[in-house]
DNA sequence: CAAATTCCTGTTATAAGATAACATTGCACC
DNA sequence: GGTGCAATGTTATCTTATAACAGGAATTTG
């Protein structure tokens, strides 16, 4: 379980079993490729790996160079290509005001409209199962973009 | 008046008065500029007027190429700092999701929690007064993205 | 099993988007 | 009319992203 109940604070921002996080994101991305019939391949395990090191978004040139150091690819491509597989597969998402990527963290079967909740202070993304906000009849949504800058408990109590 | 009824299609995906929609624009913005006592300089107005020619996002490089054109600054910092400046000023949004810059079309005194309705068949760009999605307490929100892409009225009838 | 096909990884090269740092100009105010 | 600050412009550089192609591994098919 990844999401936290949504009237609370999102675990992202919260000491908490980090490993748990990270075991039980691989072990559902492993369960989701099966699934879907495709292949999460050792770069694509390791570039997912990385993303989980942290409930930090990671730039595809922080993620490259890591790949690089690990005897994988080391130009552009490498983790373009690693990230869109993630990204387009739903195991992880790109956080459009950074330029950057996070593993995804939603629980199995929880509906997928996430919004994401960036703290300014500490750096940290926190995914939350966010309903849209009303739109007009008419327009077709085939994806949407949610995200909150701002500052989680934790730095607001620093700021104070 | 630029924001359309929510619950209709927005103005910007049908034919209107486009002549109307700049000219308030730019009585508009000469009025928040006073109140806000900023200075909207010459370099500016022109990007206010060049992004308020279509419903369309400009890239900073597409603006630019036009201010050169005139006889303005021709690198890139002429053109982001008067993008920046109009942003900072709510007279234009950046699209997050394409890198792009529109015209602010909402209406004076309107709440000011915009969403964007992105269309990937005409690529025109609609800015609606949207609340928030419900977002957990404790996380104090001080920017939000909304965009959402998809397909216009016209589109979808295009394409079936 | 071998050939054919498809998908994946890697490369080179380049495009596209953005900002830091500094010089110069102009406007605002005393 | 000089002082100070805001705005414009430049050069240079940085970051982010993709196109195009070559080689290799896995999967399918006969």
């Amino acid at each position: 379980m990844s999401i936290p109940d949504p009237s609370g604070t999102p675990r992202e921002f919260e000491p908490h079993d980090h490993a748990h996080c990270v075991s039980d994101a691989m072990a559902s991305a492993e369960r989701i490729c099966a699934e879907l019939g495709v292949r999460l391949t050792p770069v694509r395990r390791r570039t997912l790996e990385i993303l989980l090191e942290g409930h930090r978004p990671m730039g595809a040139y922080d993620v490259l160079e890591r790949l690089g150091e690990e005897g994988y690819g080391s130009k552009p491509p490498v983790a373009y290509r690693a990230l869109g597989f993630l990204v387009e597969n739903g195991l992880a998402h790109r956080i459009e005001r950074l330029n950057a990527f996070v593993a995804c963290s939603r629980a199995r079967g929880q509906s997928h409209a996430p919004a994401f909740l960036i703290c300014r202070g500490c750096g940290m993304v926190a995914e939350i199962a966010a309903g849209l906000p009303e739109l007009p009849e008419g327009f077709r949504v085939e994806k949407a973009t949610v995200e909150a800058e701002g500052l989680c408990v934790s730095c607001q109590g620093a700021a104070a």
